[in-house]
DNA sequence: GTAACTATACCAACTAGTCTGTTATGTAAA
DNA sequence: TTTACATAACAGACTAGTTGGTATAGTTAC
């Protein structure tokens, strides 16, 4: 057996993560990632073909944590309550005190990133990203429909704008973060249509 | 006296700008700049020096444009109304109106590729643009601090959260909207927000 | 034995920026 | 009215360094 490299592997896509979110996909170059990774170019190219199979990767696991933490958030929710008001309450709430648990939220988000230079990632890549984002919105909108039917909610709203409101409110605050280098900030924010929403269904 | 710049100085503006917003700042190379303008690159260096000068010019367009902006719907909104509380509600108004008759928001925002790529734009660069940032909620502050003193809201909020909300809300919106490639997304968001704020203070 | 590396040299394409020239346009003296 | 001239607006070749990627020969840990 020879020598794992899943930590350089690790290693590699941490450094990556930290550039692209510093300098852009672009800006991000080989030579800065391994530096940053501490290898060679010879230890990059042993773990991926090119930079295009590195940004799939880097991508490929962020969306990963990504939906796993909003799986697990979604399930704590319904735990916590039958009643889909409630349940959509709950879900804003866990994903507000996730990220006060996450400071690095400052450094940015990979969601954002591809969104702002699509042309530069692969096509594939864009493509991945586009399709968390549709997945994500496709799991939350039942959420909200179920509380809407549920609570007759005092203003006219509909699912579709209050799950791209979560989205919205998600990227927003990071990029708000990284302005004033405030981490608590998506948090707070989270927090803050939490309460409009507490109204809105009458709590 | 010569015959004028200002027309091609527009021209490369416009390129860079939406080259930046497709591929970043570091994909933006000048190259590509030219080809987009039409221009060769000695015209490029007859107007700036380098490219952290460009990379100036394009966001002080950015800002000076969504700064005068701002400001008018500040003018507007004060005329519609005396009341604070629709003072208020008719910035985020107003706003959505705006975006709505600019479909090229879903190319991005530069304050987003600003922060999403703070190591690669001049340091000059990310500090006006944090200025800028910073100006636009210490204007919007004053609007929500009289609205909550004037109608007391049913739910503990502060104006510092709400106009934090309302950038988030902006730039995260635009991120949506390129996702989706679903211009009218903004201007929806903005309602969405203005509905919320409306229970809030009980309209 | 074999995958996981290090180290280094190399390449073609691209990068920001420089350089030397050319062209358009207005001013003013002859 | 022509002609000379000043000056900004360009054109495009050129350079030194960087880019992503390849090649190759040896070393290390399981």
């Amino acid at each position: 057996m020879p020598r794992s490299g899943t930590a350089t592997r690790q290693n590699i896509l941490d450094a990556a993560q930290a550039i692209i979110l510093q300098r852009g996909f672009a800006g991000a170059s080989i030579d800065r990632i391994i530096t940053g990774a501490g290898i060679t170019k010879g230890a990059f190219f042993h773990h991926f073909p090119n930079k295009a199979a590195l940004a799939e990767a880097v991508i490929s696991r962020f969306i990963d944590a990504e939906a796993a933490l909003f799986k697990d958030i979604c399930i704590r929710a319904e735990r916590l309550s039958d009643d889909p008001v409630q349940q959509a309450l709950n879900i804003i709430g866990l994903y507000a005190d996730a990220l006060d648990n996450h400071p690095e939220v400052v450094e940015g988000c990979l969601y954002a990133s591809v969104a702002l230079q699509r042309s530069e990632y692969p096509d594939e890549v864009s493509k991945i990203a586009a399709d968390s984002i549709d997945q994500t919105t496709a799991q939350l909108r039942p959420y909200f429909d179920a509380a809407i039917r549920a609570a007759a909610p005092r203003k006219k709203i509909n699912a579709d704008d209050l799950a791209d409101m979560f989205i919205s409110v998600g990227e927003g605050a990071i990029i708000s973060a990284a302005y004033r280098k405030d981490p608590s900030i998506p948090g707070r924010q989270f927090r803050t249509l939490k309460a409009q929403l507490e109204l809105l269904f009458g709590r």
